[in-house]
DNA sequence: ATAATGTGTGGAAACCTTTACACATTTTAC
DNA sequence: GTAAAATGTGTAAAGGTTTCCACACATTAT
């Protein structure tokens, strides 16, 4: 048993019936007489059969598997994104090839290119936002797509999976407002993503509803990475006139602000107030728990994918190309990282 | 541009040319010239040509895709490990199908029988330890294995990749040991994977090292989930006679165990001195900082990719069956989780 | 009794590549 | 100058499935 692959013909030899009876058999589908049945199945068992899935997806068509292309799999918001659609694919059949692009868009191309060589029959994706002629390029081939937390910065038709950013973004920094601080800063992602787009409308609108004029010195959008976290965190510090609040846009970035307040003996909340997004295991297993915008982060995931199987299944029979777009809401949950400010 | 799918044979004739003289044009392999070269490049271009994956495999049989073997994406050790592979895979051309077991047998079977079915390169996997039949089918499948983080119960011809974990229980221990603790509870996973087994193995040679009697009742082995952990965490605490100190032998379950402690109003190291396996970034960010034992873990992942990679290359040229095994060094990180014991 | 249907099976085509082989032409070697 | 080797191209087979079509037979309806 070294070299040689037990094809289905030696199935049907073995079980004295001809290929396509034998396919019959084991596929179920067409019919198949009980007794013929049983001898097929016995003949694949004994000879340790194992159906050739590249041969399978060559004549139907369909792999079965679909990517998933995140950016990072250490991020934790990521890790369970990921473990929600691998969960609901296990569910639903299907298996998953994993790509992380590190937000990289010539990264992104490239998983792109092979995922259409490789057939996938769908992807979930949290997109860099570029390339957007891939996109389309994939969708035209009949990959579904699912874009999931992100949007693409232009129009695309495709399904979308998303949670409120802007009203996350508005909460936390409404709560701020309230508590009486004036100077807060952000730490956010580049605006080239819908989320750190949209987290900065949501602090804006809030300073807006406040009627607090906005000092743009407070603003700091360069990346959702741990090293920009932390130059960014230095600047706001630095400033002659330091925020007395941060409002962190997610939880790499957050874990950065983290080390460098521990670095200059800078305490929470005494002397700085902080709400972070994405509310990760960690975040309230520090002191003091954080203030933090809880995404329904699994739950994103399990959607994204059971919305990609829908669209698999009507593209396969009717041509309705109706795409849908769900948002979750994201929820404020109040710890100890904030004070209120009295001056 | 629908439903119609480009094949190397639209290619070839709108190039003027023969299919195999286009395949050969475009594969690089065998004679071409250059002018023809150039025709069909263009024709590939022009018609949106993407060779088909499936086809490709099942001429080729190979897939130039691997399935990697997790127990649960969400826990970070795991994620790390996963970069790892998957940024080596990447590297090395190949793709990755991602499986997450969840410690369940069960799930491992379906797993691995749908990895033989997809015709993987080889696998990557933490194994739950069971399934040796399945496994060993797999290899005469063909399949090429790597064994990572743990090893199976019982012999299987195959390479490993592992960090010491007896040692690194021992340095845990023996520190702790040193400072005069002498009721040490130890919070690990079943001893059914050599993880496990290996660490309480560590556990007792310490304690044999410094003569100390074993007292049973500070042993848990139940498993990593963190459920287990709040049990086995309460049962150490409760008991008559509790341990001063806690080795906890994974992260997953120091976690659980911070909480239990945090739940009872227990200080770190005041009340009870606690080291834990695997230094993932939670564990520098809590206060106090815990002191931990580290695993490479990145290296892990990028070491097994690189073997596994090796392999498949030493297999399709030579039948030359020398299976390797890396050890790789874990690190006791002092911080300040731990304080002497001085009665 | 005959026509219509239902059931079980086999032959062969199709899915899309790559490549062994055959052939023709050109280059190199002596 | 010719024999041998190198280069470029085409034809056809193979890789392992599934399924359309045709056929045979059994059952049911008319």
């Amino acid at each position: 048993m070294k070299k040689t692959t037990v094809t289905i013909k030696d199935v049907a030899n073995h079980a004295g019936v001809s290929q396509a009876t034998a396919s019959r058999a084991l596929s179920g589908g067409g019919y198949a007489s009980h007794e013929t049945k049983r001898r097929v199945e016995e003949a694949a068992k004994e000879l340790g059969y194992k159906p050739s899935g590249p041969a399978r997806s060559l004549k139907l068509q369909r792999t079965d598997t679909i990517g998933l292309m995140i950016t990072d799999v250490v991020n934790p918001f990521y890790a369970y994104l990921a473990s929600g659609v691998l969960e609901k694919a296990n569910d639903l059949g299907f298996h998953v090839i994993l790509c992380a692009t590190d937000e990289e868009p010539e990264m992104e191309r490239e998983y792109l290119e092979v995922l259409m060589e490789k057939r996938v029959d769908g992807i979930v994706a949290v997109s860099t936002g570029q390339n957007l002629d891939l996109w389309q390029e994939a969708i035209d081939l009949g990959t579904e797509v699912v874009l999931v937390d992100r949007e693409m910065e232009e129009k695309l038709d495709v399904n979308v999976v998303l949670v409120d950013n802007v009203k996350g973004a508005y909460d936390a920094v409404s709560y701020l407002l309230k508590l009486g601080h004036r100077r807060i800063g952000i730490i956010n992602g580049p605006l080239t993503t819908t989320t750190g787009f949209d987290r900065l409308q949501g602090y804006k609108q809030a300073f807006a509803q406040y009627g607090v004029p906005l000092d743009e010195a407070l603003i700091e959008n360069v990346s959702f990475k741990g090293e920009s976290g932390t130059d960014m965190a230095d600047r706001l510090l630095d400033l002659p006139d330091p925020p007395t609040a941060i409002f962190v846009a997610n939880n790499v970035l957050g874990e950065a602000m983290l080390f460098v307040l521990r670095e200059r003996g800078l305490r929470v909340p005494d002397d700085i107030s902080l709400v972070v997004f994405d509310d990760v295991p960690w975040v309230s297993l520090v002191s003091p728990a954080l203030t933090a915008v809880s995404q329904p982060t699994r739950e994103l995931g399990i959607a994204s994918m059971e919305l990609l199987a829908q669209s698999l299944e009507a593209h396969t029979s009717v041509e309705n190309s109706l795409y849908r777009k769900i948002i979750y809401k994201p929820n404020l949950i109040l710890r100890d990282s904030c004070r209120p400010l009295t001056e």
